[in-house]
DNA sequence: AAATATATTCATAAATTCTTAATATGTTGT
DNA sequence: ACAACATATTAAGAATTTATGAATATATTT
């Protein structure tokens, strides 16, 4: 469930970049390299913010924000090369929520993009802290785990492979969404290497790591955590 | 007793008009016709806001409120001649929490005086200006930090890192989260940069820097601290 | 402009975690 | 029950991450 992302620039080069990056960051992309196809794919893919370059022949970034605005509300952060701070002002009147001016680095644009996306689900990110299954309580933000009223210290990887099961419970995971997951999609180890993470993570969780009442495996397919614990 | 404000201004007209409305208004004021002695005079005079103009000879508006806001939250308004709109986007980037555009009513200017100052006080009664965390005790309106009963000099920066983990203590900050707080979107430099600030504040603030309570670091994450200093 | 303070980077040591390989154990379908 | 294959387990060293002191750069004060 990565957030879908639009983005748009005429620039090919730019383009991949951006997109490589913000993959990396969780984010899933599409893209378009003008304007006319990019409400296009906004219209057929629905993506949950926009990132849209000023600068394009024909419909320009200004007249693409002016579109989707008239049906959505989406976060629109303007990507500008020109440092004249008319486009900026321009444009954030048309809608956008936010610009950044090139040369850019990702990392701010995936800032801003945090920023501005946490205005609008900072309450859900409250209730969504905490997960509990069976005697097991995991917190993302503070990145703890109880069992019972015991802590429980969990490496990253370990945490994050908990968490990944505990948010779907019930539902299957194949190592190999679990590597894209926790690892990343550049990971370039053994899919086996996950079954010591959660050999490890068992003895720590679970009451008996050999008879597993969390943590179950799906044989020949990959693991998956029981709601209660059953 | 009266709610202190910094009116600066190199128009003497301008400067006399308002001062005497704002008196009115119930207001002791203290002028500054120039940039330096804006400076000068909010170090002495402890204003508890301030409303700027943006031109002025030598050092500007926009500096002047640079230099407050590196050491001081109160509110800022920012007068401006122009209305070309980039002197207001740069202005409220920098840290100022409104503008007027000139010319302006000094009806005008107090409304938003107001509104701007009941968000601060209420911000204020909300979450209290210390935070205290163990012996460590942070006061953000004076950017003070006490241990125990003896002052501590933290650098803007090592006072910005420690109030990001006070203020929400045990949530674990990637150093990326905290670079975004602490030293903007648009900061270039490296992450580990972060471990210097950290091990220098430690050095200040934990009774042992190689076995710290308050700054744990979270292995493969980031920073956090502890309530209790547990 | 010198002196001082702060911020950043660099190199290396130290700590922690991850990965892998080898072997053991378990599961499935026939 | 057997062959074929999947998962569990262990521990060592590979790899990554953090700590640290020192060097350098930048900013501020005197």
């Amino acid at each position: 469930m990565a957030v879908k992302l639009l983005l748009v620039d005429d620039d090919p080069d730019l383009l991949y970049t951006l997109e490589k990056y913000l993959q990396q960051a969780g984010y899933s992309i599409v893209t378009a390299n003008n304007g006319k196809s990019a409400i296009n794919i906004f219209e057929t893919e629905k993506p949950e913010a926009a990132l849209i370059d000023v600068m394009m022949p024909e419909l320009d970034g200004f007249e693409v924000v002016k579109k989707i605005r008239s049906v959505s509300t989406i976060p629109i952060i303007l990507l500008t090369a020109r440092s004249d701070e008319t486009d900026k002002i321009v444009g954030l009147e048309l809608g956008a929520d936010d610009y950044v001016t090139k040369p850019f680095s990702p990392r701010e644009v995936v800032a801003r993009l945090k920023a501005i996306m946490r205005r609008g689900t900072q309450n859900q990110q409250e209730n969504t802290s905490k997960i509990t299954i069976g005697e097991i309580t995991a917190d993302k933000n503070t990145r703890s785990v109880m069992r019972d009223d015991t802590s429980i210290q969990l490496t990253k990887t370990e945490f994050d492979i908990l968490l990944t099961l505990m948010e779907s419970p019930e539902q299957v995971f194949t190592r190999d969404q679990i590597i894209d997951r926790v690892l990343g999609y550049t990971y370039e180890g053994f899919e086996r290497t996950i079954d010591a993470h959660v050999r490890n993570l068992r003895k720590k969780i679970e009451p008996d790591a050999n008879d597993p009442v969390y943590i179950k495996t799906v044989f020949g397919v990959g693991y998956k955590i029981e709601p209660l614990g059953k």
